[in-house]
DNA sequence: TTGTAAGCGTTATCAA
DNA sequence: TTGATAACGCTTACAA
């Protein structure tokens, strides 16, 4: 008892033992068994995480975050991937739960019915993150894809073009959302056409936002420019420009999504909304540990916003 | 007692008690307390994963390989960030050993003697992933990046370059290994020049390999060819060509390493070695769950091998 | 400040 | 085929 004190509590082990103690653990390599621990305090120091996709620049860059956070604290990261699928989502909210972690972090705000109601009556802390919404579960951190993708095609629009077009793939809600911004802004300026809209189910990667862009090319060729519900598909979109001597940005503009590293150093240098995917992480992993903690009241819902960045691709000369 | 047969060894257990177990679960939606099993039973289903990061787009794609592997096994991968540090890779080694894991997933063959020495007395089996040598701590699956590097630099060299030179960033001993390659191809041809070797301890990005091949043409504009360390630094290198209107491959050809997607889709494609690191990542996971079932005799060594894969960005006119 | 006793939910062992 | 009993290594609650 007095080394499970020594390891928890030191300040209340006398001064003389808890230097034993130390002594014999470090000789000894003790570890306590994180199994034991769990099942004789109902609790662990896990905290788990849901993401869509493990391979997905966004969400790597969130767990970088997370895991940065997580550095040095006494929580212990957990990583589960959904693959977009809200199936998938409830089973690894299941098995995490049978494991009552202390806190859970969960991409999205699309939950399904059952996992949203598994979620209400743990006891465990939840920070959903990637969106906001005004019913978090528990807590929030994020942005509005619709505003982004408003924002962005205002810009496209502020530059002069007037035969905007939009390249999606894989169609999961946020990419939805960033497409319903587009048709809003758009069709506001009454330059809604949806022939030059092109999405498909398809992940996305560079390879298909060429194919995207050359369908679009061939069904809508007075495209003056195009939003890409992300960076692969517009970089995919700009080498195509490329590879036909279309211009970019004289003859078409090129808007991405999510601002990645590379779009500042392609050539030209490709414009884009910047997310804070990285502080996203930070952040929720952060505001689990206060919740836990109860160190400060917890802030439900954090909206970190977005920029969008103008750079040479939408640059109309 | 029955109910925990029930689970394990149904085949024990009669048909009617089973039955009857079944119904109770599905009514309560029972899941067992993976941390009272990991208590009596000593062992878990845990698979450990060790990765030096979680960003890399490398690594990425290793990790889609073992989550593809464990769905629907029963095996629960978990995953460490040991962000190239020996040392914090021997603090998550101990600590995926204090929960007993069933097995370990550790990138690499450099790890430290202490790390070594506590998975040498471990229980849990290991495959080391990304390299091969004669020595595995116990099973092992990758490739050699020395003659990955070798089989690249002779590409240059056979496409008619004479003045090659090598961008490497990060410097982890994966990338070191590739510079010798570079290194031992090129002096024996009796090309090499210390000064068209360009490298830096940064980790690697797209903007990076602009930079480098900046720093590259002030210090040996002669430079024909370069073999980049990594696909990022080449799609780089190659945007900076482009912004000096030096013809690529005609003035100087690129070639990566790892053929990520968007090598093909790169406008001119870029030639690059492809490594299968989903299929790492998967047969990594298989190798495990098949020597923990001793279902077969574990193969303790498996060499993946790579390809050079020859495109438009090392096409000597 | 330290220690005793009970119990966390499961599995191993042995007996019925 | 089923069940009783004793661990597993900790933490909680309480007593000394």
């Amino acid at each position: 008892m007095t080394v499970s004190r020594a390891l928890r509590e030191p300040e209340r082990v006398s001064v003389k033992s808890l230097s034993r103690i130390r002594a014999v653990i470090a000789r000894l390599g003790y570890l306590p068994d994180p199994a034991a621990q769990a099942l004789a305090a109902g609790r662990t120091n896990v905290i788990g995480v849901i993401v869509p996709s493990v391979t997905n620049n966004v969400f790597a860059d969130v767990m970088r975050g997370v895991y940065a956070a997580a550095e040095d604290s006494r929580w212990q990261v957990q990583l589960g991937n959904s693959r977009y699928s809200p199936l998938e989502e409830e089973r690894l909210v299941k098995t995490f739960l049978s494991q009552r972690p202390a806190g859970l972090i969960i991409s999205g705000i699309d939950q399904s019915d059952e996992t949203r109601a598994l979620l209400r009556t743990s006891p465990c802390r939840i920070v959903q993150i990637m969106e906001i919404s005004d019913q978090p579960l528990d807590m929030m951190i994020g942005f509005s894809h619709l505003e982004a993708a408003r924002a962005a095609t205002r810009h496209l629009l502020a530059m002069g073009y007037t035969r905007p077009g939009f390249l999606g793939a894989r169609l999961d809600p946020r990419t939805q959302r960033r497409l319903a911004g587009f048709r809003d802004v758009a069709a506001a300026a009454g330059l809604l056409e949806d022939r030059r809209i092109v999405t498909t189910p398809q992940a996305s990667t560079v390879t298909l936002g060429g194919l995207l862009m050359a369908d679009l090319l061939s069904r809508a060729p007075e495209t003056d420019a195009i939003l890409c519900n992300n960076d692969d598909l517009a970089l995919g979109a700009l080498f195509e420009c490329q590879r036909r001597g279309i211009a970019v940005p004289g003859k078409i503009g090129i808007c991405g999504f999510n601002d990645l590293e590379m779009m500042a150093a392609a050539h030209p240098a490709i414009s884009s909304v910047r997310t804070h995917r990285y502080e996203m992480g930070e952040r929720a992993m952060r505001m689990l540990a206060a919740a836990l903690d109860a160190s400060e009241p917890a802030e439900p819902v954090v909206d970190l916003g977005f920029e969008v960045v103008e750079r040479q691709s939408t640059l109309r000369p």
